[in-house]
DNA sequence: GTAGTTACAGGTTTCAGATTGTGTAAGATG
DNA sequence: CATCTTACACAATCTGAAACCTGTAACTAC
């Protein structure tokens, strides 16, 4: 049940929100959704063409929510860019680790876009990629990494780490040894970088 | 139907990559193995000792079949260790999407394997990492790699790859720029082991 | 006694019919 | 007239009984 007031749009966010939490994303229904609100399924369709426009606005909302304190780190000019790299991936995984662990329901939402290729997932990537080159450019303009495409690069160390980004290798992200695996790739990949 | 002969563990696992190839690792029987061997599936159990067994059995034999190629270019003395990295795994991508393309049931049992932490999966890691790791050594031993824990850095580097291998990621073994993809990250890898 | 079969218990899958969900359009309410 | 509901077509999902599969054991034929 809402508060009160007209339904809006970021009410019908936190109640699908609920609902996927609740009930997983292969059992939560649209019409769950309208229970959560005291409203019947149809007004929901007033603010979301579709059952998957929803899903993918969660999900959206949801992945935005880590953003900023990881933009801060790749946006932080006191830290010199190899140390800024690192805590930057050490920071992605540790971000993506607790929301598989702390809301494994709404990651696997996540996992489903990734999977299907929907925008939201790409918009995702994009601006990460995109957080990566900040660093990457920081480097290459003080000298302490090698000049080079910085897109390009971006790409090729986000890759690289796939292994400590990519939803579908979550299973994996428990393993005792990982931020020393992951410690292992980046000394591997600054010593490529400069 | 077999040829003719007592029944043998090797017409088994054939009779069973066949089904696997037709029905798929979802829907493939022990009942359809024994009717393509004209035999009750009672008699495959006296050589195998459940169906998970005989799948990882076909897996295994199946996986096998492109191992001496990738051995041999890891062995090949003759290539100096970065150029042979390169063409390791260049050959490695290859061989994986050349089986997701080719015998999609087959690779689909694959996978089941890999995420069931199966022991064919496990033995054909260790194996990778081996081939992997001859490579790193020589490279260590003629000056062309910088001195390291040669295992640790043959784990970085397959980890720093596995987009191009791990079979949870094979839908994107078809994006056009794969290789070029895999070239970006091989001279960045190649770089920081020197 | 080796190499296989038949018979069976317990668990899993399948299939058809019933229920529930999605998305739209027309209508009620304030 | 903005906001929500009811009503609906069609698609997807659930349910429970029948069929089928797995793995074992007792049995047959050579």
């Amino acid at each position: 049940m809402r508060a009160s007031g007209p339904l809006d749009a970021e009410s019908i966010l936190s109640a699908t929100e609920d609902v996927l939490r609740r009930h997983g994303p292969a059992k939560a229904t649209v019409v769950d959704v309208g229970k959560e609100l005291g409203v019947s399924h149809a007004a929901v369709y007033k603010h979301f063409p579709s059952k998957a426009a929803l899903r993918e606005a969660v999900s959206r909302r949801w992945l935005n929510r880590d953003r900023d304190a990881l933009a801060a780190i790749a946006g932080d000019t006191e830290i010199p860019p190899p140390q800024r790299l690192r805590s930057w991936l050490a920071a992605l995984l540790a971000s993506k680790r607790a929301k598989a662990h702390d809301d494994p329901e709404l990651f696997a939402a996540y996992k489903l876009l990734v999977t299907e290729n929907s925008v939201a997932a790409i918009d995702h990537v994009a601006d990460l990629l995109g957080q990566l080159e900040l660093i990457l450019t920081d480097g290459m303009a003080g000298g302490s990494f090698r000049r080079a495409d910085p897109a390009q690069t971006a790409q090729a160390v986000f890759t690289a780490t796939t292994r400590f980004h990519h939803p579908g290798l979550a299973a994996a992200w428990t393993e005792p040894g990982i931020e020393q695996e992951l410690d292992v790739i980046c000394a591997l990949l600054l010593d490529g970088l400069r």
